[in-house]
DNA sequence: CTTTCATTTCAATGATTCTTGAAGTATCAC
DNA sequence: GTGATACTTCAAGAATCATTGAAATGAAAG
């Protein structure tokens, strides 16, 4: 992962909105939700929803998929990893302190 | 760590100039460095250094020690150990894919 | 006690991000 | 075809965040 990519990440995750259905779309796992039960999921317009279910894709955390009417979204777990990782190695030079709290 | 901070610190590293500042300091070590150092080794003025060092000191990020007339700041390596750690557990729910980048 | 040094704070401006509601696109069922 | 459903896109405004340069603070030194 490359710096442009971590911060933009970092972004995305620091939306109260966004990290609820990030969430939510860890808890649904590897099958994904469809975006109207997202909204509702996370009491969010249909509109503001897709707003920032757009922003999570745009930074890979989640991924859509479309089924004839309905688009599907769906957590990235390695994303996520990947910006652990980032934290933990690139960021931090894997010191141990930083690195003992999810070991 | 709790949801509000996490966002705070999503935010807090989602910037160009706060996100050097902390790989700088990460690569200072324990004993920190003083503001004007800082300031100069990511190239933005003594203002603008100050008002990053500050959002990252409000989410724990660094730590800020007078002496005399410098101030010194050091990275928490805790504190990001621990967004690592709500990133991977809290969020994540400890999946496997999601662990797996930084074992 | 004045000056200098290290740093912060403030106010103004500019830039980015978020929300809202309306309009648009895509797909299905009739 | 028309209508309904699922979702996105757009434009406008509101809110938040970042940058700048000037003024203020706090601490040492002469």
């Amino acid at each position: 992962m490359d710096e442009k990519l971590a911060l933009a990440t970092f972004g995305a995750l620091s939306n109260a909105t966004r990290l609820r259905i990030v969430r939510y779309l860890v808890s649904a796992g590897t099958s994904g939700r469809p975006a109207g039960e997202i909204a509702q999921a996370v009491g969010a317009t249909p509109s503001r929803a897709s707003f920032h279910l757009t922003a999570l894709a745009d930074t890979g955390l989640v991924a859509a998929e479309r089924q004839s009417r309905t688009i599907t979204y769906r957590i990235d777990f390695l994303a996520i990893g990947e910006l652990a990782r980032f934290l933990l190695e690139d960021c931090c030079q894997n010191n141990e302190t930083a690195r003992s709290c999810c070991s």
